[in-house]
DNA sequence: CGGCGTTATGTTTGCTCGGGAATAACGCTG
DNA sequence: CAGCGTTATTCCCGAGCAAACATAACGCCG
């Protein structure tokens, strides 16, 4: 492959990777940072904010995600002390870490895929 | 994983795999399917027309390939015979093979994926 | 030499998705 | 009990992108 590439050094294999259900998408890239995110900031408007991206469609991915796992990734709370605030769940958690690793593991793959490009 | 998922069976791990250079995409699995397509039928717009893509936006792919290779992978001729029409250069051939192998790597790997998230 | 099917390219049209505004409800807190 | 910041939800609008349309050029072939 290396030798119909102009510049060798500039290409690279790259890649999107999610879970995906019978209806929706479960689990992608997106998601999993506005749960880190979510994780960090405590609200999903500030995890949104954080991540410039507008409010509605970070609680249009939440609802999603909670609706198609068997309990709640995020636990919301209208109300209260600081106005009311989102937490992930020990399910969330579970989700997080999981799909972190799968990341890297795709993540190590693209690289190994690039490396044979120039190879 | 497995625990949190309502139907276990029901979902999977699906993505994208792609070859990108510093400015455009340049390899995916559209533009493969393009190049097999025009392999088979010998014309740009018989190759857009079997994947219901318009014929614009199938030429502006081809375009965009041969840009980015050092030789084009999509020889065309206009006028002729029958027309004119389309055929993959050896370059083509070569970067359609190798392109389909690593396709074929990213489909095991996902389906790996996807048993260990059932596991 | 006119017709055909193709490449090649610009212009317009249309549609979908997300952004933003608007609004309500909620429950601490001063 | 008014205020605040958050969740929750609806509605409208614009940007972006791809389809559709239009047109030119090309070169064989009857």
């Amino acid at each position: 492959m290396k030798d119909l590439l102009p510049d060798t050094t500039s290409y690279r294999v790259n890649g999107r990777l999610w879970i995906e259900g019978p209806t929706d998408r479960f689990l992608g890239i997106g998601r999993l940072e506005l749960l880190q995110h979510i994780k960090v900031q405590g609200s999903i408007s500030k995890a949104a904010q954080a991540m410039s991206m507008s409010y509605k469609r970070a609680w249009e991915l939440v609802s999603s995600m909670n609706a198609q796992a068997r309990e709640p990734l995020v636990s919301t709370q209208t109300g209260g002390q600081r106005g009311g605030g989102a937490v992930l769940t020990p399910t969330g958690e579970q989700a997080l870490a999981e799909f972190e690793a799968m990341q890297a593991r795709f993540r190590a793959f693209m690289e190994q895929e690039t490396a044979r490009l120039l190879a």
